[in-house]
DNA sequence: CATTTTATTGACCCATGGGTCGAACCGCAA
DNA sequence: TTGCGGTTCGACCCATGGGTCAATAAAATG
């Protein structure tokens, strides 16, 4: 008689002690954000998620207030993984606009493809409650400054050449925003090789020096 | 007494005769698309619907099946305004590839400017049922290889030049599809303005002779 | 052990909203 | 006037799924 596959709810994250509370509510979240973002926000039940856990649904409550607040979180720890994340951003004058801007695009990429961030541009925000949603917008609204500083950073020192930052910045996050519907990770093509396609592209077309390659 | 405002259902679009049904079914269909579009589908309620046109919810029955049906309809409309304009596409040789881009281009950013366009970018295929599903998807392939063919005639005829068309149609649909989240068709700028703005921003990541302007 | 605290769950509640039905209404033709 | 399509609606049905609760199990505590 072999162990007859135990299927451990919560599968393999749990080894630890106090913080598994803590633990548990980033697995949930993983988990929920993965759903939300190939499956859509309202077509994921809480009992699927409970179910992809091998928990049950009121286990759900016991670290979340109501399905909208797992969506918020989702959002949120996307949205910081770009303004605060583990290494900031290269202060304004300790380089050219331009390098900033390629150090911006390589994080942007970097967690849109991940699974918050990835969730942050698949699911809209409408399905937030009010509240929520205004500091969700607010978020956004930081990170598109940033792109927008960047790129008037770089035509002010010259190494960036275009003529409307804030449209530009549009289409650039339009681009890498709508990575996630297309980009599979299970192919060929490595998430830093992608970026630097990307950034290649943005380049060629705002870089100042643009007869080079 | 003066007349108490009538209130008119189906507003002012009814005047003709026997196509009347088809129109109405347009009229279902735009208010259909903007709402789905800036409320999301599953947070639009078919009463909704029904409600913005003055009419009741099973009158919604008798010109379509169900909810879905409404929205597959939508981004029918959507695909087509596209694959089969009013003005067909220069064919293939008639013009170079880089002519033809900023034709497709300049007709993709009209497209998805317009209700049906936007509500098919914006509400998620998830809700489809299946065989629908596959429809639009199958819609949405043609769109996409016909871009990857424009662009590679245009580097065969050396009117463009980038190193991989499949993924450089990725980044100029991704900055196409976004634009409906921020443009407003009442700002300052015209729509026609803003497809020029945007085949410039792409030719000159793409076009063969970069260092002109 | 006894007891308190932390986790987890089965069973239930109930508002929402997609979908249906039969009756009524309207324009028109005989 | 009667009849007959095409059209509209009030009232209803009911599955789905978010959310709750009281009761249990599993740790921790002493």
């Amino acid at each position: 008689m072999t162990k007859p596959t135990p299927k451990r709810a919560w599968g393999q994250a749990i080894q630890n002690r106090d913080e598994q509370f803590e633990m548990k509510r980033q697995v949930v979240l993983r988990t929920a954000a993965r759903t939300y973002s190939d499956r859509g926000f309202h077509e994921t039940t809480l009992a699927d998620i409970a179910d992809e856990l091998n928990i049950s649904k009121p286990t759900l409550y016991y670290y979340f207030k109501n399905k909208d607040e797992i969506l918020f979180e989702c959002h949120r720890l996307g949205i910081e993984a770009i303004t605060d994340g583990d290494t900031p951003m290269p202060p304004t004058g300790t380089c050219t606009g331009r390098e900033r801007l390629e150090e911006f695009l390589r994080r942007y990429v970097r967690m849109v493809l991940d699974d918050f961030g990835t969730c942050l541009v698949m699911t809209g925000t409408n399905a937030l409650e009010p509240k929520n949603r205004g500091r969700v917008v607010e978020g956004r609204r930081k990170i598109d400054q940033m792109l927008r500083d960047i790129l008037q950073e770089g035509v002010r020192d010259g190494t960036l050449d275009c003529p409307d930052p804030k449209m530009t910045a549009m289409f650039v996050f339009g681009a890498m925003n709508w990575l996630p519907r297309w980009y599979h990770h299970d192919g060929g093509l490595s998430v830093d090789e992608l970026s630097a396609r990307l950034i290649a592209f943005v380049m060629r077309a705002i870089a100042a020096d643009r007869c080079d390659r």
